[in-house]
DNA sequence: TTGAAAGCGCTAACAC
DNA sequence: GTGTTAGCGCTTTCAA
């Protein structure tokens, strides 16, 4: 066994043809190569164990077959799925995926970005951090097809977008919990700053108005099993009375879920809760989670899907705004 | 603005330079370069945005900077953990990763590492498929550095081991039980196929064996919610008497606990249970989990390391024996 | 249907 | 310190 890598030429000689011929074989260009020459071609590419080399294809064709996902981080439970989601697609479609985490942070999205981009990857599947400052520019410098998913930007050559309906999420769950006759419902949520946060904000408060409920609190923080903590222990503390938390996300009604039942606070009976997201782990908190859904594995699956009919066929922007659903368990 | 990429031709005419120089000042030779060339072609690269492309320069170097992540599954709690340590260091030095999910499928597994073999992907971090076949050959083919994360694997070319040592923490924390007072314990278990499982399946016998307790019920089946539901009710339905039950891994062991507390047995009062892992959701569950702790984030990372140090420096094959811990909450 | 040859954008000798 | 140039392994005209 020779060390020395066989290449397209080593074949071609071997099999006494032309390294177009053996190039075209390789790809399936059926139609240009005779029966004959094809099986005779394969035969000694199987022999050598020849391993074509898509750098060197790429370099020429320009496509690396390639997506990157940016996201703020993996072992975040609410992100996992998305990743499976693209991933699949992308695998069906022959594209592989490199995995970035930003941890929110716009430096490291703007170097993962530099160095997708040196790479020719050939599209952006994003979650764009939260903290968004206006690196417009940068977008515009770097020109990668991008698709993004669950949060807002305003950026150039973007070629869709995936979102969930926050707002009618919101407004739907927080009605949830009124007809069932919580009159007094806090909500622990996100900063503002994040689009998804104020939506969901704003169909919580659109619920209320249309039940004329005038009783309302909105405490922001971050998304996490900390702030929801930290959170309710706010509340508890400040003696508000309140008989029902609505949740920006899933980890925050857990956190605030276990420091309620800490506090020897009933849930559903003293306490509603009701989340958003419909994590895994919602399922398994006892009482199991009230929550709403986000379709997490369909967002990564449709944003790969447009993406690269966007690369392959140039398609048009797309934007799927995705519908919640409320799952009902027992919290609330 | 033209449309054409600028190269490093271009860079090299505007800046009076051959490309050599300014390939010299992209990879930072400095020590080759004046420093007044050096800011002279740094400017011209800055007015012109130019963008190196690394799929050239990997097609002479051979080197791509990018790693592969095989695992069964992104969306198994299990993984991204291992992931986001793998990223980090890997991204540390410079590396990117393509995540792949397997399902546990050899034919996938294969195909995958087809593809990044194809990519001059420089190594592999892999999880390896439990149905594991006797597929040697193909990695001999294949021939890429690989690090094995938490399975054993007969193969070449393997350049790592992160292992954990599951036979000491099943033997630890059965022992706890037993300290703790529980005399009847039930494990439920995946597959003895699977190496692990027969470490920890060992580990609870060594330690019955040790404290001279007779009683002894294994049954095997998948890592799941499922079929820890599905296997303690097998195990109520049987009418065995158990009062400690000891799972394979977390999950089976939430699952269990859920069927538990749905047919009113205390936990730990009644029944203690124990699970293997520590995911994320251990701690949120009602009692919390009592759990021995895979150091996950630090498999990933230090599997990334082995790596890289072994394609960077040619370092010898490295096996890591990570130990566990056992993480006593409230469940035991 | 097949082959010859140019060239993708870069690096690494080697020469100056 | 800097430039010249061959060549990495492949695809793609174009000609035969």
């Amino acid at each position: 066994m020779n060390n020395r890598k066989v290449t397209i030429k080593d074949i071609a000689k071997y099999a006494k043809v032309s390294t177009a011929t053996v190039s075209n074989v390789v790809n399936g260009k059926t139609g240009k190569i005779s029966e004959e020459t094809r099986i005779k071609v394969l035969k000694v590419i199987e022999k050598h164990n020849y391993i074509p080399n898509r750098i060197a294809s790429s370099l020429v064709t320009k496509k690396t077959k390639t997506l990157g996902l940016i996201i703020p981080d993996i072992s975040n439970p609410f992100f996992p799925e998305i990743a499976r989601g693209a991933e699949d697609k992308a695998n069906k479609a022959g594209y592989n995926v490199i995995v970035c985490n930003t941890d929110n942070s716009v430096k490291k999205e703007e170097e993962y970005l530099s160095m997708l981009k040196e790479k020719m990857i050939e599209g952006i599947i994003m979650t764009a951090s939260e903290n968004k400052e206006d690196n417009t520019d940068f977008y515009k410098k770097i020109s990668l097809p991008i698709v993004l998913v669950d949060r807002d930007l305003n950026i150039d050559n973007v070629r869709g977008r995936i979102l969930v309906d926050n707002f009618m999420g919101a407004y739907k769950g927080v009605s949830h919990m009124i007809n069932r006759g919580y009159k007094k419902i806090v909500m622990i949520s996100s900063s503002t700053k994040d689009n998804t946060s104020s939506r969901r904000i704003a169909g919580y408060e659109k619920a209320l108005e249309d039940h004329k409920i005038d009783f309302k609190v909105v405490l922001e923080g971050v998304y996490s099993l900390e702030w929801g903590k930290e959170a309710i222990k706010k509340i508890i503390d400040s003696n508000i009375e309140f008989d029902g938390v609505f949740c920006g996300n899933d980890l925050i009604a857990i956190g605030a879920m276990d420091v309620l039942k800490d506090n020897k606070m009933g849930i559903p009976k003293d306490v509603g809760i009701l989340g958003f997201d419909d994590i895994y782990l919602g399922e398994i908190t006892s009482p199991k989670l009230t929550t709403i859904k986000q379709p997490n594995y369909m967002m990564g699956y449709k944003a790969a899907e447009i993406l690269i009919d966007s690369i392959e066929r140039n398609e048009k922007y797309k934007e799927i705004i995705l519908d919640t659903e409320i799952v009902i368990r027992e919290s609330v």
